[in-house]
RNA sequence: GCCGGAGUGGCGGAAUGGCAGACGCGCGGGACUCAAAAUCCCGUAUCCGCAAGGGUGUGAGGGUUCGACUCCCUCCUCCGGCACCA
């Protein structure tokens, strides 16, 4: 009898034993085969078992590529810049670089229980000098061709974080991270052309097949590419015209008003002559209005008329000037044309305030004197249109646009709802943007050779307000690197997505110190195959890393323009809230986090490895319960326990068909574990392997003891990418040497599942009635006559008008009468 | 509101247009045991039937097809994203 399964005992010998032997590590100075990544954490401290998920699948596929070969590249690090580390600071009074670099252990120690491998020999970390001195070094290059940029503009304040943030981090009107709604505020910051790539972000994704088709559709939609036209409108007692963006010039001569942002510059000068006497208040008041408030007001609109006129430049209408709330500075020139009979917010305005609504495209079955209940914006006939009338409204739109361009008043114009990065941040725990601002010389880079612009160590944290970093006199006291006098360096630091945008670079040959990467290897090893994460960075991080890529690739740094080529989204882990008792995301405020350490010790890493992967296709959401751990750990409490049966069995010959039934599951399972862990399906993989067992099972008493053997090592081989502890350990008693890394990853005959019996499903009009078992390969009248007599009832008496015949698979005969 | 994705036993989930419910959990019954746990065996969509067998069944309704969980149309529910983007 083999000894009791211990996972405590075995599974920590095994994660000594990979480690020393190095299993992971691999020489980026060779030839690249493979490789994959897995988005590297912020290193927040305690891993619970919705993390497990990406870590575990990731290792899965790591082991089975190992075993199968291949040389594989598969780094781990940390995205160790954040606000976390630092508001632990402020709290508890430690430094922010103490706090990280302890997590970084605590993690560590988890990947190591969990038995997931990694080249650690290539580690990073985004808070070391040695690596964000790169961050600086690339911001500088991106300085000088103009891609970064201090600018003004209204911007997202986080009052809570006490920091500026960029639109991405803005969710519903609150902060990405804490919820607070944002405030705009005008100040001036640092910011990355994206903008410049808006296209060429939009074309890479067609180039993407093996990106989920969901992120591909959130990016487009981030970007909101549109065609469109500017219009200038003169404005009567203005010398300068107003121009508007419409992606509907067919429509202009329905426009029966103009509308402002409020904050639009134009707004100012009507200030005083605006009829309504609450003008100033009611522009003043919106203004003030946080975009969380407005968004609340649910699209209430609202607006006063300025007193001034527009003049149409296609109908030399005069049209009034409003200002409205619905109307965005953000986007376009803060101005539109108004046409309320094919829009539905112009239509609302319009309606409530009595301005005219002028049908100017008849859709179908209306004419030019249709009235509308509601806007319609379908294409249609363009009607009331002057010369333009009778056209089709997309021909319109084509030649209004030219129209417009001749007679020198509008140009055709593409726009996009994506802005510009905002890279500043008013804290402390980020790279230092590497700038002094100097009384004579203005703005000053810092040259590359004084880099790293290094986060100084004299910091006071919590108390006061603000970036600490203003308050470290060794910091912001710096000299100028041009006049060489007293200079005020610069105490922004940057996002930290700038962090994690090129970090799978560095990753190729993390520890040169004279350059940011290293162009020849990196040449060779990216892009990154296979990338896995989860699907909250569909937009952020896996846009900004786009387009830092296709900035590397134009400074003629990496081979292509797109970092990854395969992305996986694995799904969250839920459980049901203390709180609100829903089915959620794990989180510590919500009481429902399963720590990994309880389920180890009782159960081991293999259970929980086994059971992660079982739940269901890893990029589905999936609820965590406890009766499904139990279950994964029987399962492997059977396969230990196989030892015994093939031990008994070693030296019996055994029957024919129960030998043969074991040899064909083998082959079976390793094809299904093959083929479903290639779509990334641990699942269903799974599930071949339980079926195999099954099979040993009930033949371990007929079939033959080398079959048997034969089977077990197999199983071994197959599920050692998913419970590699036990697996290594049985293999060991079974008499081998080394670990089953190296073992290779077993083919299967297809010949021999091919010559077994298949099972034909025999239908009578569209009913299934039999099954027969017939030898593969049957012609199409050989099966037709055994179908026939296996469903001769349902065929009596009556005519057999069509046999459909699918080989291998079923017959179907259509009868009448 | 717009754009995606998903609805299959008591539960998690399987099924290149070809035997719906693999595998697991749970449950029921049995074996072992003084007893329990563990383990093992049998059963487990639903309705009629002692059974053999048959009817029904993949959110609802229609359609294409010899044949639909799978493809098309309409609708419902849930989840996710965007949300006055002109």
């Amino acid at each position: 009898m083999a000894l009791p399964y211990d996972p405590q005992q075995i599974e920590p010998r095994w994660q000594e034993y990979w480690a020393h032997e190095g299993f992971a590590a691999v020489d980026t100075a060779g030839e690249k085969d493979l490789y994959m990544l897995m988005m590297f954490p912020y290193p927040s401290g305690d891993l619970h078992v919705g993390h497990g998920r990406n870590y575990i699948l990731g290792d899965c596929l790591f082991r089975m590529f190992l075993m199968q070969g291949r040389k594989v590249l598969n780094p781990m690090g940390w995205d160790a810049f954040g606000l976390p580390a630092e508001n632990a600071a402020i709290k508890r009074n430690i430094h922010p670089h103490e706090w990280t670099v302890a997590n970084i252990g605590r993690m560590k120690d988890q990947f190591r229980r969990w038995g997931i491998l990694y080249d650690w020999d290539k580690e990073i970390a985004s808070c070391e000098p040695e690596y964000y001195r790169w961050n600086q070094w690339l911001f500088n290059r991106m300085l000088e061709s103009g891609l970064a940029y201090r600018g003004k503009s209204p911007v997202n304040w986080c009052p809570s974080c006490r920091t500026v943030l960029a639109n991405e981090q803005v969710v519903a009107g609150g902060c990405e991270r804490c919820g607070t709604p944002v405030e705009q505020r005008d100040l001036e910051q640092w910011f990355l052309r994206i903008t410049a790539y808006a296209d060429r972000l939009l074309e890479g994704l067609d180039r993407l097949p093996d990106w989920p088709e969901k992120v591909k559709l959130m990016q487009r939609n981030w970007i909101g590419r549109s065609e469109g036209c500017d219009v200038r409108f003169a404005v009567e007692a203005v010398a300068e015209p107003l121009t508007v963006f419409t992606t509907r010039v067919d429509t202009i001569y329905g426009a029966t008003f103009v509308a402002l942002a409020p904050e639009h510059p134009l707004v100012e000068r009507f200030r005083a002559t605006a009829p309504d006497p609450d003008f100033g208040e009611f522009v003043d008041t919106l203004k003030n209005q946080t975009r969380l408030q407005r968004e609340s007001e649910g699209g209430d609109k609202a607006g006063r008329f300025t007193g001034a006129y527009a003049v149409n430049p296609f109908s030399g209408e005069r049209l009034p000037i409003w200002v409205a709330n619905f109307v965005l500075m953000e986007y376009g020139t803060g101005a539109i044309m108004s046409v309320p009979a094919h829009d539905e917010r112009d239509f609302a305005f319009a309606t409530k305030y009595g301005l005219p609504i002028r049908l100017v495209i008849a859709g179908p079955g209306m004419g030019p004197d249709t009235v509308l209940s509601e806007a319609y914006s379908g294409p249609g006939a363009v009607v009331n249109s002057g010369p333009f009338s009778g056209l089709a409204s997309e021909e319109s739109k084509a030649a209004m646009g030219a129209f417009a361009e001749e007679r020198g008043f509008g140009a055709r114009k593409v726009r996009y709802r994506l802005r510009d990065w905002l890279i500043s941040r008013q804290r402390y725990w980020g790279t230092p943007i590497p700038v002094v601002y100097c009384a004579d010389d203005g703005l000053v880079p810092v040259p590359d050779g004084q880099l790293p612009v290094v986060l100084p160590t004299d910091i006071e944290f919590g108390g006061s307000e603000g970036n600490p970093l203003e308050r470290s006199a060794s910091f912001t006291a710096a000299t100028c690197p041009k006049c060489g006098k007293p200079a005020r360096r610069e105490t922004d630091t940057m996002d930290t997505f700038m962090d994690s945008s090129w970090y799978y670079a560095r990753f190729v040959n993390p520890h040169i110190r004279d350059a940011m990467i290293d162009r020849e290897r990196v040449a060779r090893w990216m892009p990154v195959d296979l990338y896995i994460g989860g699907v909250e960075h569909a937009i952020l991080h896996l846009m900004y890393a786009r387009f830092l890529y296709k900035v590397l690739h134009d400074f003629g740094m990496v081979p292509g323009d797109e970092p990854f080529t395969v992305l996986f989204n694995q799904g969250m882990i839920t459980a049901k809230s203390k709180v609100s008792g829903k089915l959620e995301k794990m989180s510590k405020s919500k009481g429902n986090v399963i720590a990994p350490d309880a389920l180890i010790s009782r159960y081991g890493a293999d259970t929980e490895r086994v059971y992660t992967l079982f739940m269901g296709p890893p990029e589905k959401e999936v609820e965590w319960t406890d009766d499904g751990v139990m279950g994964a750990h029987r399962f492997l409490q059977r396969v230990w326990g196989l030892q015994d049966i093939v031990a008994e069995s070693a030296d019996r010959t055994g029957a024919a068909g129960a030998t043969e039934e074991i040899l064909v599951a083998t082959h079976r399972a390793v094809k299904r574990v093959h083929d479903d862990l290639a779509r990334y399906h641990p699942n269903t993989a799974i599930a071949a392997m339980m079926e195999l067992i099954n099979t040993m099972a009930e033949q371990q008493a007929a079939a033959s003891g080398a079959a048997l053997r034969q089977a077990y090592e197999t199983l071994l081989r197959l599920l050692h990418p998913i419970a590699p502890h036990v697996t290594e350990e049985i293999w060991r008693i079974l008499g081998h040497e080394g670990s089953l890394l190296g073992a290779g990853w077993p083919s299967f005959d297809a010949a021999l599942l091919a010559k077994q019996q298949v099972t034909l499903a025999v239908q009578v009009n569209g009913k299934l009635r039999a099954t027969v078992a017939v030898e593969p390969g049957l012609g199409a009248e050989a099966a037709g006559a055994a179908a026939r007599e296996a469903v001769a009832k349902w065929l009596e008496g009556k005519e057999v008008a069509k046999v459909v015949h699918v080989p291998d698979r079923m017959v179907s005969f259509v009868v009448k009468g």
